[in-house]
DNA sequence: CCTCTCTACTATATCGATTTCGCTGATGTT
DNA sequence: AACATCAGCGAAATCGATATAGTAGAGAGG
């Protein structure tokens, strides 16, 4: 073996020297150009690889102007970043992807070396081939420069003009959960939303357009207001239904986590689920499914949208000239659960 | 304003004929070098302001072999990487403080273009100044390679010779807890146990070493062993530990999310939490403490834990001549809860 | 007055790969 | 036989910044 131990030594002019032929040559045959002879290529590839050949990627950035890296722009607002399940878990699936594809991850933040950068200037320092961003502000002007910048960009969970879009579908989600709901007999329907982003909008805009379809009026007293992700929050939202003087049959929450407020809260009542009050949540993460009774909730897709994500960057990054932004809705999955009692009601 | 829009297009060689000094004089003056003059430095830095300069990462990486990139080896085995909430925490702050620092951070797998290559080697294509070690399989011979390679290399929550790592102290939590069932009255205290991995098997160290220092035995069938952070898993333990002639009056659990299949459990058995049962986990993340009752769980500082690693790295980049490798042991914090029961016993 | 030492700056080689253009000899065409 | 075509390869410029080795001029010291 000639591998190298220690710092990388050996180029491409080590090679050409080694094997007889010129660096150009040498080059060309490690990137399998059809312009060098099969046997020539065949040799140099061999030597390449008994003389522990690495690549300069600083080097080859320099010269192509490309780095086989994708920027992941993701911010920690309030600390829920990577720790949020649902995103974390996209970002994952992301990376799994693109790392199969050949793809570096990055992550873009504001800060480099001793200097403070726009994002889409740290984008244009490191060369990413393109960026994903997902759970920030998307009013953030930055953010705005960014994606409106000619580096392709994928935003999930929100869409920008000529920017593809990798969307979760929760209007369609949600339609189903209050379908579901209905179908089992329940017409005291109350709903718990999240803070107002574009997510959270979309899962009301599904409930009433659902409701209206079923022909169900819902009691404006049936909709409260609460902070996305927050149990607490929740717990009260929770408390304010079950004092109705006419309390729904079924609470649907904004994701399964704010659910954890609404079981403690219901339990503490000494009211049991789904016996005195059945519930229904939104995301199907892990935890949904090992709690008792399974929760009936709404399962996003997250190994689809974070997989699309990385493919159709990697796509808009190859056709960068053809490629035309579109809107790419994941589906999702109704998980029933044991969480929404069936009544005999009617 | 003379910034650029679309491809950075703005060079050191320009900013050189804008003002008329050399390239390198630019160049120093851009990074600070004493040798400049103070008045030309400002007006370089202004003229590199008003041009919008951005400089060029892969060429300065080329020349200089540094790369202002922190690599991040962290698989995902049993899809539960990022989706982790332990390791996603710290992968979290670590991001952020190596950002902070003015680092940006890269994961590191097997592939990258159409090639395949060692950990080692990814971190030697992106001239990674350092890299942090956590979740891998500590045993493969990839990760072997790259923690004796000459780069910088931190690990969490394992040890290595000649490498800093950075550990969440196990045996101290679990000590903590026995210690503190031990002075609610608890004498009949099982463990569940997770896979062996160097973290959990130093958990169970904890448990018996407390318990000897308290002059406690513990039957060998209050000992049972259950998967790692799986719910199912950890209720089929808690069956047992029911079912036995003389139960114990409290179940440790390898973590707060196994500890959800023993809620499960104890709860089908009609049993309640505290009262009839007493409960503690491992970790300390959010669920445990919107979970009622709430969790007796040791929290871990995976702030810390992040923090501390990212420090290091860089510490150990920047000082790699008189960098010395060490240990830092992590203190976290014992969260009492509500699930275990004072008892007057004795 | 002459040398010497700094300060402040410049010229140039260099990092390692890619890419354009050009060359050579072999093959095909008429 | 004369010419065009083309496959296969090489020379050299280039990407943008940094680092080394030097130069010009100002001031110091004897």
């Amino acid at each position: 073996m000639f591998a190298q131990i220690g710092a990388n030594l050996v180029t491409i002019k080590d090679i050409s020297k080694r094997c007889g032929y010129s660096t150009s040559t040498v080059s060309k045959a490690l990137n399998r150009s059809l312009e060098i002879g099969q046997k020539t290529t065949a040799i140099i590839q061999q030597t390449a690889m008994e003389m522990g050949y690495l690549p300069n990627s600083a080097a080859r950035s320099l010269k192509t102007n490309r780095s086989n890296n994708l920027g992941v722009l993701f911010i920690d607002e309030m600390q829920s970043g990577l720790a949020h399940e649902y995103f974390s878990a996209v970002i994952n699936s992301f990376k799994v992807e693109a790392e199969r594809l050949g793809y570096d991850i990055t992550f873009i933040s504001h800060n480099i070396g001793n200097m403070q950068m726009s994002y889409y200037d740290h984008c244009k320092y490191r060369k990413c081939d393109g960026v994903v961003v997902a759970c920030v502000d998307f009013n953030d002007p930055d953010v705005v420069e960014l994606v409106q910048s000619e580096i392709p960009t994928i935003t999930i969970d929100h869409i920008f003009n000529d920017c593809t879009a990798i969307l979760s579908d929760n209007l369609r989600g949600t339609k189903d959960l209050v379908n579901h709901i209905y179908a089992s007999g329940h017409r005291k329907i109350a709903y718990i939303h999240g803070e107002n982003t574009s997510v959270t909008k979309r899962r009301l805009a599904g409930f009433h357009k659902a409701c209206r379809a079923l022909n169900l009026t819902v009691p404006n007293d049936y909709i409260k207001p609460a902070r996305y992700h927050d149990p607490q929050s929740s717990g009260l939202a929770t408390r304010e239904l079950l004092s109705l003087s006419d309390p729904p049959t079924c609470i649907m929450y904004p994701d399964d986590f704010s659910y954890i407020g609404g079981m403690n809260e219901i339990e503490k009542q000494g009211l049991s689920i789904p016996e005195d009050i059945s519930v229904a949540g939104y995301d199907g993460i892990y935890l949904s499914q090992v709690l008792r009774p399974k929760l009936c909730t709404f399962r996003q897709d997250t190994d689809a949208l974070g997989t699309e994500a990385a493919k159709n960057l990697v796509d808009a990054i190859v056709d960068q000239k053809t490629y035309i932004a579109k809107q790419i809705w994941i589906e999702g999955q109704l998980l029933v659960g044991n969480s929404v009692k069936k009544l005999d009601s009617e």
